[in-house]
DNA sequence: GAGTTAATTCTAGAATTGTCGAAATAGTGT
DNA sequence: ACACTATTTCGACAATTCTAGAATTAACTC
């Protein structure tokens, strides 16, 4: 059980909410500079404590990053973590099912994840 | 909050824990005939009750999937769905992020997601 | 059918998470 | 300092999740 396992699970904990991963998405598709709680709170309609709350969850786990810009606070998608955590989760869990996609070139049903070992 | 935004965050959360995402690992790793449970529970070194918890998790979220042979029963990964999670994550919340690994040729950091409008 | 092995389901207690109103904090303008 | 807005923190309760021993089911062998 390495850190890498523990903290892949902890986002992916994190992501693992339907608010949550709503807010993401909003977050991602958002303005760079990023996009208030606020704005975020009307869209998805639930109190602005619930919504804050997960906000801190995404953001303990790494997923988004805030500034404050005079009252509001502006909350941005961490695309670094994002993209570690996605190749993560490619390279170690779903890369080899190469027969779910019709037949490869080369023959059929290789070997999956070339990464082991080193949990 | 379509269908698919639940889901995805069921199977994320179904990730989402140190112990899951182990198994995970091992039965991606593993024989493409799936691993034993007995196997993953020696290995990981849990009662066999809470991996057996775990393991149905995992495949109530459709992430593995498990086929008896004699007394024994296999738990293989189900890499369409993996795949598709892993797909959904990366198009929807991570591609765009060009900033984090150097630069892209063309130019600095184009407007994230292509795939909006539908949550 | 009795015995054995593999694994699940039952059950229950502890711990964590989710929700949200009320109160508190931070920043801005007057 | 006061009022106003944006957002968080507090506090409390409900709901869910985690863990694991005990009981049970399933399949095989003799």
């Amino acid at each position: 059980m390495t850190r890498r396992v523990e903290q892949a699970a902890e986002q992916l904990k994190a992501l693992g909410h339907p608010v949550r991963l709503s807010v993401l998405r909003r977050v991602v598709q958002g303005p760079e500079a990023g996009t208030p709680a606020g704005e975020l709170q009307s869209r998805l309609d639930i109190p602005a404590s619930t919504l804050s709350h997960h906000l801190a969850t995404l953001s303990e786990a790494g997923l988004v990053v805030v500034a404050r810009e005079g009252t509001t606070l502006r909350y941005r998608a961490d695309f670094g973590t994002l993209r570690a955590l996605t190749e993560y989760l490619w390279q170690d869990c779903c890369s080899g099912g190469a027969e779910s996609k019709s037949e490869t070139k080369s023959g059929t049903k290789l070997k999956p994840s070339p990464c082991c070992g080193r949990d």
